[in-house]
DNA sequence: TCCTAGATTGGAATTATTCTTGATATCGGT
DNA sequence: ACCGATATCAAGAATAATTCCAATCTAGGA
């Protein structure tokens, strides 16, 4: 068998150049995928305990740096408070609900330009797009 | 005299209610707005000294959560970079020039709506808006 | 199977920021 | 101008997230 990892997959990209699927970056991406909220590398690292007790803090860190150097998933920081890593790696922005804590995740309409609502330098190239809301949802 | 603060004012607001003008507040203040670069908590800290040689980093930390607090100046995070703090207390973004390093306000163009181009959840109140892009700005 | 590059671990180190505490300064009322 | 209540300041200690480091360990190719 040549593929690193076998049948359920647990939901692993076919390949991704370069990287070795080790046991601990594919339990960690295992996890992102699993629950799509917004954890903290704690909260990976408490999730990833469940299967691998042994694994450490400092291996969750290094898993999903190379996780998202690699482009499947994305690292995400609100204010000062710890990153969070989020398993959607289309181009997204978030909105923070105020009163329950949560983040979810907010699409670009189709077809819209940045530089039709915003005043960009002349010349501006645009590498990385990061748009943070924060408010309420209006109980329903 | 009735006022905190005399004359040349240093770019000070006429007044600002519950905010005791102290000098230290009002020499952060000050560097804040002479250069609108968008610097650090350290950054300001040395450039405060030069007229408050005795000022520590703690109180400048003081000073400038109380200025945020009182929405004269705001404070702005670039992924988990120290905090940097912008005297531009308009609604604005920023852009991140990869190659300088150097921080450029964006204006939104006017009569925008956030609704126009993004996919926010229904009923939701947006009480604050951060963008941040990243990229470079073509040789000219 | 052996070798080597890369991965993992645990703990120490780092760094920005906040907290604590005592001293000082300021305000409003008299 | 004086007083008590309150706010601010300073210095250093404390905190918390993250990174670094040195010592194993592992996987995969020769």
């Amino acid at each position: 068998m040549s593929r690193l990892h076998d049948k359920a997959n647990g939901g692993l990209p076919e390949a991704c150049p370069g990287l070795r699927m080790t046991p601990q970056r594919q339990e960690v991406y295992r996890v992102l995928m699993g629950r799509r909220d917004h954890p903290t590398a704690n909260e990976v690292h408490s999730r990833v305990k469940k299967r691998l007790p042994n694994i450490s803090l400092a291996t969750v860190y290094n898993c999903l740096e190379t996780l998202v150097d690699h482009g499947l998933i994305r690292q995400v920081n609100f204010e000062r408070e710890s990153s969070r890593y989020c398993s959607n790696v289309n181009e997204h922005g978030h909105f923070h609900d105020a009163a329950s804590g949560a983040i979810h995740d907010i699409d670009f309409k189709p077809g819209v330009n940045l530089a039709d609502f915003l005043d960009l330098p002349p010349g501006a190239v645009i590498e990385d797009i990061e748009i943070t809301l924060r408010g309420k949802l209006a109980a329903s």
